[in-house]
DNA sequence: TATTGTTATACTCTATAACTATA
DNA sequence: TATAGTTATAGAGTATAACAATA
């Protein structure tokens, strides 16, 4: 087996296209986000989870939903929120299937460091752009991620709302 | 334990900061890569290492510095390569501890589906965005990468350069 | 003694299939 | 029969520690 000479790149770019930038720095947000919430006791992946709850009680398959979550790996992590008493999960009256899900006032304390704790890393991935760079970045992010909401573990389409349970 | 009634939400953003957008995003892309890339026969983790490849042989610690890998995370990456016969690893004659790494005339067909299914899938993720905007992301992303790029498994400051190896 | 690459190990995250209970 | 939630299991990704060969 013999070895290429060398290849030229394929245009401008070296190896940074929008695709994996947008991969790359969402490892770098996850492990940021992982490290800041070691104190408040939580992992990455109950963040969604816990911001989306504070909007109001909703079942899992919604919440589900809403944080692009499987199902069947919400369950793990609820059990751990419930370990740790940050929500309170019963059974809904009207299907006895369903379980509905809500935030603990215990939960609270804990919420208020989290939000600390995200703006700090926020604040930290942002360092480089000015306020105006950031609320374009943010814009510009929402609606990628509002068009590549068909994607992921769940197929419905989200027709109704995307944080359900405020009612 | 009781619930909590209902928790207004913090400010006007119901759960989604940059950051957070970031993560999620990171990961819908990551997704869509590896689901592209199943009939090219690799998986996203290669695909970083056979891009910087192609701009030209390096050394495993030189690749592992410009893609952001764990060195002992890169063995079995690297073995994976090898045993397609995408990469040829070899000793430095000049230091024989170090292995150089290129890539193999078997690859160049390889790089050039995978270089579609990329392109593809970056299409995927951008759709709802014009060219224009597509740029101003991407030169947005590009910043916030430069700027963290002291993060990660790799803590020397890449003062030489980000992607070695091409001469 | 320090460095390059390697192996072993474990822990987290994710994906699939099968099960219980309710409808 | 279909749905909500659960359990079990396996795979991929990631991080740490210890090791061999070379400098």
């Amino acid at each position: 087996m013999e070895a290429l000479e060398s290849a030229a790149p394929p245009d401008e770019t070296p190896c940074t296209s929008a695709g994996q930038l947008l991969a790359g720095l969402g490892k770098v947000a996850t492990r940021r986000f992982g490290a800041a919430l070691v104190p408040v006791g939580i992992r990455p992946r109950h963040l969604n989870a816990l911001l989306t709850l504070r909007a109001g009680p909703t079942t899992q398959q919604g919440l589900a939903e809403a944080i692009r979550v499987d199902a069947v790996q919400l369950v793990g992590l609820l059990n751990d929120l419930e370990d740790e008493e940050l929500i309170v999960r019963r059974r809904d009256p009207a299907d006895r299937r369903r379980h509905i899900v809500e935030i603990s006032c215990k939960a609270a304390a804990r919420l208020a460091a989290l939000d600390t704790a995200v703006a700090e890393v926020e604040d930290g991935l942002l360092t480089c752009l000015d306020p105006a760079e950031r609320k374009q970045l943010r814009a510009l992010l929402l609606r990628v991620a509002a068009a590549t909401a068909e994607d992921g573990p769940v197929d419905e389409a989200p027709t109704e709302s995307a944080c359900p349970g405020a009612a």
